[in-house]
DNA sequence: ATTAACATGATAAAGCATCTCATTTCACTC
DNA sequence: GAGTGAAATGAGATGCTTTATCATGTTAAT
C-alpha cells in the first residue's frame, strides 16, 4: 500500500503524496514528467501545486520509491522504482519508451568499470531511434 | 585545419568558431561546458559572447563536429567529434571523465533493437560512480 | 570598395526546477 | 474529539541553463 511506502519514508501521509504515487501505479504511461502528473491531478479535479509534486518526486526518489531519468530534450521522466533494474528505448517520433536489461550489457559494465579502477554507483543507458512497427498508441 | 570544417559546415570562418574550435581541440579536458568555453576564452583575453557559444556550438553539433552529452546535474558538456564512437565514465566526487569503447556492448544494443523492431539513430551510456585510484587531476 | 547575406553580442525571454514563506494539514497527546 | 508542534502545502519568486531578439559589425564575393 502507498501509505506504508510513504510512513517507511520517513514522510507524513498526506493527500498530495498519496495522488502522486497512486497516479505513478496507475497509469498506462509508466514514464511521467512532473509536470504531465501535476497537470493530470489537476485535470481530476484535486488540488494541487507543482511545487509539491517537485519535492515529492525528489523525496520518493530520495527513499528509493521512484527513480529519475533524464531522457533527451526536456524535461525529467519519473517511474515507480521496480524490483529489477532496466534501461529505455525511447522512440523519436511517438514518444513510445521500452524498457529493457541485458545481463551482458549489465556484465560488461561491471567488468569495463573493474578494469579501470572505477566503483560505479549508478548508470544510464538510453537507445533513441524509432519503432518500425506501427503498434505505437493502439491498445 | 579548423578553417577547413567550418566551411565544409556551410558557415562563415569568423574568430568566435575558430576559437572555439581551437579550444576545444587543444584542452587537456575534452569535455567542457558552454560556460566553461566562454570563461576561458574571456580569460584569454578574447572577447565573445555567451549566446555566440551556444550558437557556434550548436552548429557545429549540427555539422557532425561536435558532440554533445547531457551527463548528470547541470549544464551540457561539448566535445569534438572523435572518429570513433566511444561512451563515458563519470567520477562524482572529481568530475574526472574517462572514454570507453565496448564493441560487446555496442553489438549487444545493435541486437537488442533488432529484437524489438527499433532502429537506433544514436544511443548514450554512462557510468556514474568513483575512481578508486587517486590519480585524478595528478600530471 | 560595395554590397548583401550572415554573424555577433548585450539583453530579454523561455523552460525547467527549486526556494520562500504564510497558511494549512498531519499525527500525537490529553 | 480538541489542542499542539512539526511538517507539508501552494502561490509566487527566484535561480540556472539555454534560446530568441535585434541593432550593429563582419565576411566573402563582386
Ligand atoms: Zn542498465
Ligand atoms: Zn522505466
Ligand atoms: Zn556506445
Ligand atoms: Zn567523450
Amino acid at each position: 500500500m502507498e501509505e506504508q511506502d510513504i510512513k517507511r519514508a520517513g514522510l507524513k501521509v498526506t493527500q498530495p503524496r498519496l495522488k502522486i504515487l497512486d497516479l505513478l501505479g496507475n497509469t498506462r504511461e509508466r514514464h511521467l514528467s512532473a509536470e504531465d502528473i501535476y497537470k493530470i491531478l489537476l485535470g481530476n479535479g484535486d488540488e494541487i501545486g507543482l511545487a509539491t509534486v517537485y519535492r515529492a518526486l525528489t523525496q520518493f526518489e530520495a527513499a528509493g520509491l521512484v527513480n529519475r531519468h533524464h531522457f533527451e530534450g526536456g524535461q525529467a521522466v519519473f517511474e515507480l522504482a521496480s524490483e529489477e533494474h532496466h534501461d529505455h528505448m525511447v522512440c523519436m517520433r511517438t514518444g513510445r519508451v521500452l524498457e529493457f536489461c541485458d545481463e551482458i550489457i549489465e556484465q560488461r559494465q561491471r567488468e569495463l568499470a573493474h578494469q579501470h579502477n572505477f566503483r560505479i554507483t549508478g548508470h544510464s543507458l538510453i537507445l533513441y531511434g524509432e519503432f518500425l512497427d506501427n503498434n505505437d498508441e493502439k491498445a
